[in-house]
DNA sequence: CGCATGAGTTGAACTAAGTGCAAGAGCACC
DNA sequence: GGTGCTCTTGCACTTAGTTCAACTCATGCG
């Protein structure tokens, strides 16, 4: 029996599992040593520091998400399911979020999700630039709204971390940020009555998801009138 | 004279000039010490750690957004004026944009922000928790936007850092980015001809955020059929 | 006038974490 | 059995956040 040797992708899988129970504060390169039952420099083997390690789990995590049949769902229903399962794999990996600020991904992981993305609206009829920009918005919301999400599980993380009841500690930040609210008359109202506003936060982004599709449909078919074309889109 | 003594404000003002300069990850307690003409513990006296350094300084950086006055422009002018005032604060401090993934902001200067931004979205005739949706998918739209530019940034400072040519080495990640996208035939159209696709970044954001806000104002006008309401706003 | 007090500063030092280096350990092939 | 390659390990260096106790100054009080 060979001798037990570590592999890239072993290392890539548990770093992705680190970050996910840590947090992209909480990994590093010792945690992952013990992880894979070794030492931290042992890692440096295989990848050449920290930051190319984030690079590569940071990739690993798009193949992930599932890419619609163009030829089975129209092109509207593709380009939710694109975006929901964006949206989704953030919701698993947030620490990519907060990675998607210090680093800039172009694996062959999401290449793959963005040339699907690209082939999603060049089938719903958007044409070179067009469909850039439209795969390039939709993608730049469900980011942004992933951000939220890291950053509430950035937080609750950090009070975890500094001992005493995390619960309580959530309870004092609610409770400061109430006060500072305060001067401020439609932030009041929204803290004071939550449940009159407060919405499940998945309703949020179906509904801005689908009032920005919309808007792109829209000037899609204001163009497509301008120029006189069919409203069928083009075969791919 | 009395004896030179730093303040708080003095303190975080100089936080916000070296976070500009060099980044997130450029800011540390005994450079920022230097830069106030001190040793870094002095800064603690002031401040608790550097997570709470980072809260202060990522809230007083949205003072500089001027706020539309709701009298005098239309609701859809003062959205996109607070959308692009939003972009334009971004775009000069991009190191908030990391923050966002790994710090929950409540501080009040983000808080004048969220209020009027409700104050817009109300005055255009958006209602209780309607309100609450559009601003966020806005808010959630100008920050996805914005990460691209923070990781850009954070690439280069992070090429400058490491010696060698800047611009080499911008080359170099170019050069790797074309490689791994040649598989995927739409990413390959764009790379070899960016002329064709590649347009002024800016030009996306706008585009993209007036697509939202059709999405968002069409939705409006449906509602208002459905249930029989005017077309014109309610008073503020 | 002198001193006690408290605000603010300083240097030393501890800890955690990224990483380079050189020595070692197992394995394969000659 | 040796030679070389792959991979692992411990040591050590460096940077950075933070603590602590000692120090300095200005001010107010007796």
């Amino acid at each position: 029996m060979p001798r037990e040797t570590l592999t890239k992708d072993q290392i890539i899988r548990t770093a992705v599992d680190l970050l996910d129970d840590e947090g992209l504060e909480g990994l590093n390169m010792r945690s992952l040593g013990k992880r894979l039952g070794t030492v931290a420099t042992a890692v440096y083997w295989h990848v050449k520091n920290k930051d190319d390690l984030v690079l590569l789990a940071g990739d690993r995590v798009w193949q992930e998400i599932e890419l619609p049949d163009l030829a089975a769902v129209d092109w509207r229903t593709a380009a939710t399911r694109m975006a929901t399962g964006l949206h989704a794999m953030l919701a698993r990996h947030p620490w990519l979020v907060q990675a998607f600020g210090s680093y800039v991904f172009y694996g062959p992981g999401k290449s793959r999700y963005d040339d699907h993305s690209l082939a999603v609206y060049e089938a719903g009829g958007f044409a070179g630039a067009e469909a850039d920009r439209a795969a390039g918005a939709v993608f730049t919301f469900v980011l942004g709204n992933a951000m939220g999400t890291a950053a509430m599980a950035s937080l609750t993380r950090r009070l975890g971390r500094g001992g005493g009841n995390p619960g309580e500690l959530l309870r004092d930040v609610m409770a400061k940020a109430t006060e500072i609210a305060m001067p401020f008359p439609r932030l009041r109202s929204r803290l004071i009555a939550p449940g009159e506003y407060g919405e499940a936060p998945e309703g949020t982004f179906e509904h801005g998801l689908q009032a920005l599709l919309d808007g792109l449909e829209a000037r899609l078919a204001a163009r497509r009138v301008a120029t006189g074309r069919s409203t069928t889109p083009a075969e791919n």
